[in-house]
RNA sequence: GGCGCUAUCGUCUAGGGGUUAGGACGUGAGAUUCUCAAUCUUAAAACCCGGGUUCGAUUCCCGGUAGCGCUACCA
């Protein structure tokens, strides 16, 4: 293998398995990934690591490319683009693997090692008892070649180990600096288990250096994994990469974010209607800031051009949905008022449990368009829209929270006094009329403020606090029209209101 | 147990030998509104502990503590 990596351009990898969902604290790292490549006018490359068969599953491959492509990164090479250094599925090359194993078994960098699990496990036992570096204590390292060979020929089940060579291992990572390691705590570890497959410190070291990977970007729960690796590199001739080891995405109780935290994988965000620029900004900004650190809005595009690896901080930070759902707030409100509503159209026809017509996909936009502004992730669309969607004249006048408006003495009055006017009116009612009518009450009657409006909101949507008249009026006429059965009219509300209201 | 990484408001962070330690989310107050949400204004809120180095450390060094990670014929 030639050597061309530092001088050409950069190129690095995301490298998941397809074991489940792609979940933030990875997000993150593709996101960095990509980020730097691009900036860098790099090669972002996906690569599938499968080499867990009995974890992976084809379907997550699909699932895992949908989920990267939502949140906004494409990449140049990869399972399902190709490229120049195939294959970007790491299954049915363990050829290649034994091949470099055997390559180091010849040059005496690695050896045979045919000790027995049980031993292994009781000498690890010792040493920590001891309070020693539970190393390998060595016992195959210096078995004569020929030995090996016989024993190995007459069937004797072997592994591969690396040798650690006798000096300290350091390597330059961007956001740590250099780190050193002293080949004392740094095992003999196994490259091929006895099984002859090949073990994943050792798979990614080929896979990267044969993608000709420039830049490993990844979790920092490979740091310690890093020494073996350089190891690897060194003992295989090849240049050793730059690292770049993220910190460790925390959940709020300052434990690693888990499921258990609630929605925290890239899917779960997108059913929740967060938008995939504000995940992307938020995550971007989970470890990384700008010079002065006082902007926090930035595009995807913004971001490629801002984003600096080397000021990346070191320090775990602890993932903030309230941060994540305000910036979701804001790009809600910046969106393509079309894309919003189409985004949040799914969550209408599921509050709603119909297929949504033309016209309904119509008013869906307005009532986004009217109410999106406030909440947080799209989800919460048809709650915001509840004194629309909803209609409940006897829950209305049952909720404790209505009581005292209810019971007031002015109440009746607006009520019955509104009501004739409303029933008078033409449909539809427009928010001007409605407007008109409640400053005609007022006048009549000489009832204002609360004691004039709450009443007409309990009738209209039964609650007394909401969106503004001037919002919900248009949207129960058009959507009593487009939505016949589904969603009531202003009078059809005002008309059984006072029914049960009288009864 | 060993080794490594980390440590600034509740949270994300900027900064850095002398600063009123800056911004943002969230929180409190006010404005606005019939009300809620949103919005605007405003306030409170931080350098983990102990030693050094220094005229002076939150900043540099060492130690401690805590959190996290790795320590496998897991990935």
């Amino acid at each position: 293998m030639e050597q061309t990596l530092i001088a050409g351009k950069a190129r690095v990898r995301f490298a998941p398995s397809p074991t489940g969902q792609v979940h933030v604290g990875n997000a993150r790292t593709a996101l960095f990934n990509w980020l730097f490549a691009r900036q860098q006018g790099g090669v972002f490359i996906l690569r599938i690591e499968d080499t867990d068969l009995e974890r992976s599953e084809a379907r997550y491959e699909t699932q895992l490319i949908e989920d990267i492509q939502w949140l906004g990164l494409d990449w140049d090479e990869g399972p399902d683009v190709g490229g120049p250094y195939p294959p970007y599925r790491q299954s049915d090359k363990w050829q290649v693997y034994s091949d470099y194993a055997e390559r180091l078994v010849a040059e005496g960098k690695a050896y045979r090692c045919f000790c027995k699990q049980e031993d292994l496990d009781r000498q690890r036992e010792q040493a920590m008892a001891q309070h020693l570096q539970p190393n390998y204590p060595g016992t195959c390292r210096n078995l004569d070649a020929k030995e090996a060979e016989r024993r190995r020929a007459a069937g004797e089940p072997s592994a591969i180990r690396l040798k650690i060579p006798e000096k300290p291992i350091r390597f330059h990572d961007i956001v740590r600096g250099w780190v050193e390691f002293s080949n004392e705590v740094v095992s003999d570890l196994i490259i091929v288990r006895s099984t002859g497959v090949p073990v994943y410190n050792y798979v990614v070291v080929v896979d990267d250096a044969e993608m000709r990977v420039t830049h490993v970007i990844r979790g920092d729960d490979h740091l310690s994994n890093t020494p073996k690796q350089v190891a690897l590199y060194e003992a295989l001739g090849w240049e050793v990469p730059e690292f770049a080891h993220l910190s460790t995405i925390l959940g709020p109780d300052k434990e690693r974010l888990s499921k258990r935290h609630g929605a925290t994988s890239l899917a779960n965000f997108r059913e929740m209607g967060v938008l995939p620029e504000a995940l992307m900004n938020y995550m971007a900004l989970l470890g990384w800031a700008p010079t002065g650190g006082e902007r926090e809005i930035f595009s995807p595009t913004e971001l490629v051009q801002e984003f600096d690896l080397a000021r990346v901080t070191p320090s775990p930070a602890v993932f903030d949905f309230e941060k994540l759902y305000w910036l979701n707030r804001h790009y809600i409100k910046e969106g393509a008022p079309e894309r919003i509503a189409g985004l949040a159209e799914p969550f209408f026809a599921r509050a709603l449990g119909v297929e949504l017509t033309a016209d309904a996909k119509a008013w869906c936009a307005h009532v986004t368009a009217a109410l999106g502004h406030s909440v947080n992730k799209l989800d919460e669309l048809p709650e915001r829209a509840g004194p629309v969607l909803k209609f409940d004249p006897a829950a209305a006048l049952a909720a404790g929270e209505n009581e005292e408006v209810l019971k007031a003495e002015t109440t009746g009055k607006v009520l019955e006094a509104f009501a004739a006017k409303i029933a008078a009116e033409a449909e539809p009612v427009s928010a001007e009329r409605f407007k008109a009518m409640i400053k005609e009450v007022q006048k009549e009657a000489g009832i204002k403020g609360p004691a004039l409006f709450h009443p007409i909101r309990i009738m209209l949507t039964g609650a007394q606090s909401g969106p503004e008249f001037d919002k919900l009026v248009p949207l129960m006429e058009e959507g009593s029209r487009v939505l016949p059965g589904t969603i009531a009219g202003v009078k059809q509300r005002v008309k059984a209101f006072m029914e049960a209201w009288k009864g």
